[in-house]
DNA sequence: TTGCTGCTGGGCAAGCTGCTCATTTCTGCT
DNA sequence: AGCAGAAATGAGCAGCTTGCCCAGCAGCAA
């Protein structure tokens, strides 16, 4: 599905979000129109949704993160949904195999006020137990990159003069580096 | 922390991701310079971290995500985060409270795929055991920008005749409806 | 009232975008 | 082997945007 190319495009997008097109031309050492091309194919492929500001929670003040498991009334996961979604403090919820039917992710600015909202979303009847998790510290940063790279389809298309222009060993990898 | 505006510059770069500020100064009636001040400000403080393309994981065939819950050896966090860092499988992880003591998300292609990531992990001497929930749907898609509307600051600045212009109903929740 | 901060609107040079096209190169198929 | 189709390239152009600057005015607080 992608080659390294799509890979590299999105590692430079990544690392230079200022980057416009002609930025991430000059970066990868493809031409533009090829950027272009690619870039716009990922988009309608649906791969790549969008370029939304990535927001810190941290940063921004919410600094207690919890998962918490939520076993749920029969057939209430949309009720659920509903309160879920209704409730800012959610950050985003799944629905899971397990003992838990829904898995979410919450964030507050303080213990308090996460016990707050623990209590609003157990309030409701549709929720028969909740278990949390507080988050103490990331191990792994959110990345989707690297797994995309591992199975990328190695054939690169570049004709064959790119290729001879580069430094032997520098080749496309070179762009992470400089980030 | 926040008031209206920045908020509202947030959303309107979310749901127009490709929108400069001159579109955002447009889209959301503020000036250009204001919006350029705003988001610069926001970008320094270290709230906005970047634009990153967002890669829809389920759209480029990474169609099964699972929770893993890792309990791992005493002490053993550095190698575990290393052996985690390694495995492109893994796309976030976080260090918790409660019986487990990692919690990280994965992502594969296929059930297989999916199971022979597990047993690669549980390989590893420092983890003792792991237990993983499979996500079945999104029931509250990721999401930030509520959490910073609900306690972001009313009080905007901007001068009267800037309301005045507006329908007495709309003010800025106009930006979202027209994404 | 005064002072300070923040928003406004306007302007300028430089640079980028979106789009198109003719060529060249690579891949897969016959 | 050879060919057709797909993809990458480099170049060009009009129009728009960016980054930066500044003077003026509107809120807020002392």
């Amino acid at each position: 599905m992608f080659d390294e190319l799509d890979v590299a495009l999105l590692k430079t997008l990544r690392d230079h979000p200022r980057a416009g097109q002609l930025e991430v031309s000059r970066l990868t050492g493809v031409a533009r129109a090829t950027v272009q091309a690619r870039i716009h194919k990922l988009e309608s492929a649906g791969i790549v949704t969008g370029y939304g500001p990535d927001v810190d929670l941290r940063a921004a003040g919410y600094t207690v993160q919890a998962f918490v498991t939520l076993e749920i009334a029969q057939g209430a996961l949309d009720a659920v949904q509903g309160e879920l979604e209704g409730h800012p403090s959610v950050v985003e919820a799944f629905a899971t195999t397990g003992t838990g039917d829904v898995l979410c992710r919450m964030a507050a600015r303080s213990q308090e006020e996460l016990q707050q909202a623990l209590l609003d979303i157990n309030r409701s009847p549709n929720i028969a137990r909740s278990m949390s998790v507080v988050i103490l510290s990331t191990v792994v940063e959110t990345r989707s990159l690297p797994l995309l790279e591992a199975h990328a389809r190695a054939g690169g298309r570049a004709p064959a003069y790119r290729r001879a222009h580069r430094a032997p060993g520098g080749r496309r990898a070179a762009d992470d580096r400089e980030a």
